[in-house]
DNA sequence: TTTGAAATGGGGGATTCACCTCATTCAGCA
DNA sequence: TGCTGAATGAGGTGAATCCCCCATTTCAAA
């Protein structure tokens, strides 16, 4: 999982299996503050039993953070999921893909319950959240890169205190999704070659799920549950 | 503007005017990675003319933002809009009441034409965002602090492209947020205190001049813009 | 094997929406 | 003083929505 590397004038003496092991890791995130103060804080502070981390690429978008995990292929990939040309589940599945050993830490600021149970289905290795404080993922970096799984709590709160499983089904979401892109059931019908009326029928299962009984408020729901991608054009 | 304090060991050698002169600032960003990456950036790089910066507090709040400007009064407050308890405007407001001479620099990930306009027109004194190279960020605090007012390309950019003023009235806009509320017609009326007539008038007004035919490219574009806040509870 | 959930589709009805035309009031402005 | 723009409101029309009723098929779990 985690392959040391002996390089420059770093002896090996590795008779502990993570004693000042080296890993590497890959940080991606739009913003270039937040891509600083995690380079200084995983490679300076705060890591313990001796890890040494070394931040070998950053990433701006999802497009690069592919590119450099592909690359590198890196112990570690640091990630935010809300990114210019590939969201975070993308990115992950593909990391997965191309680099089956790395772990995969989310560091987001997102709070909606659908990203969220997207992301543990999806198998992160680790989320934490940037609207806590940063000591919780700097004390469980080390517990994951030895092949640990951790969910910080803030996120584990906002799944259990939304169990009323919307439990949409995957036809319903994606009538969802069509609803909110402004699309008409005439519309929808055509573009999914089902009849109109079958249209209507799951919008209204949908709305009763929900308890919602408009448009408006299917819409402000999915936005706030984060059903729906916000950045979509109409 | 920028009073020069004397402490500790420093003796007081201001001949020239900004020279090693002491600036204090406060920080406000929901997120501790961030504050923590501006703190070590304005306090130790990039800043020159012998400018010293010192951030005497950090908020992770609007409120926390607004007191901590009252008790520091600081020569520099540099602050995200999107944060919880208040928003940048409230901040900005209120900083410039209790603290009029604290220079206001918004540091924000946000790219919506309608909170930006707003916050040139609350007289922001700098104006950056996070997903361009801080540099630019970095390299204009000084001009700044001396009295100089810069918004950064990226949102004249932005204000350029979308030069088509949406030109709402402020009822339109009263009305948009009802409608985006997931409120009908008849329970707009019925709030306003007005016919169900006329707010079918101000629709049609409002989807005209925004050219949108219906309720989910209405929401849509009023998040895309920034005309309404997507945080608000139906 | 039965049961149930999911997806499919039809009929119908009350309501709302989107968009017309037309008209009045009132404030600011040249 | 007339003019424009904003807000107000009425009447009406065709389309779409929201929500009932009903049914069939399929597929997986009990």
């Amino acid at each position: 999982m985690c392959h040391v590397v002996e390089q420059e004038n770093a002896p090996r003496q590795a008779e502990q299996k993570f004693e000042m092991s080296h890993f590497t890791a890959v940080i991606a995130d739009d913003h270039a503050i937040v891509r600083s103060g995690l380079k200084a804080a995983l490679e300076n502070e705060t890591l313990v039993d001796g890890h040494i981390i070394s931040v070998v690429a950053e990433a701006g978008n999802g497009l690069d953070a592919i590119a450099a995990v592909k690359q590198h292929r890196p112990d570690m990939l640091v990630l935010d999921v809300s990114m210019p040309m590939a969201g975070g589940v993308e990115v992950l599945v593909e990391t997965r893909r191309w680099s089956p050993d790395t772990r995969i830490i989310v560091f987001t600021g997102i709070s909606a319950m659908g990203k969220v149970s997207e992301l543990v289905e999806a198998g992160v290795d680790g989320l934490f959240s940037k609207a806590e404080d940063n000591q919780g993922l700097y004390q469980h970096v080390p517990m994951i890169l030895e092949g640990g799984r951790y969910i910080s709590p803030f996120f584990t709160g906002i799944m259990d205190n939304a169990p009323q499983q919307s439990a949409l089904t995957d036809r319903e979401r994606q009538i969802l999704n069509l609803i909110v892109a402004g699309q008409s059931n005439k519309e929808i019908s055509g573009h999914l070659g089902i009849s109109a009326k079958t249209v209507d029928r799951h919008r209204t299962n949908l709305m009763q799920k929900l308890d919602v009984h408009s448009v408006a408020q299917l819409i402000a729901y999915s936005l706030r549950e984060g059903l729906i991608d916000p950045a979509a054009e109409v």
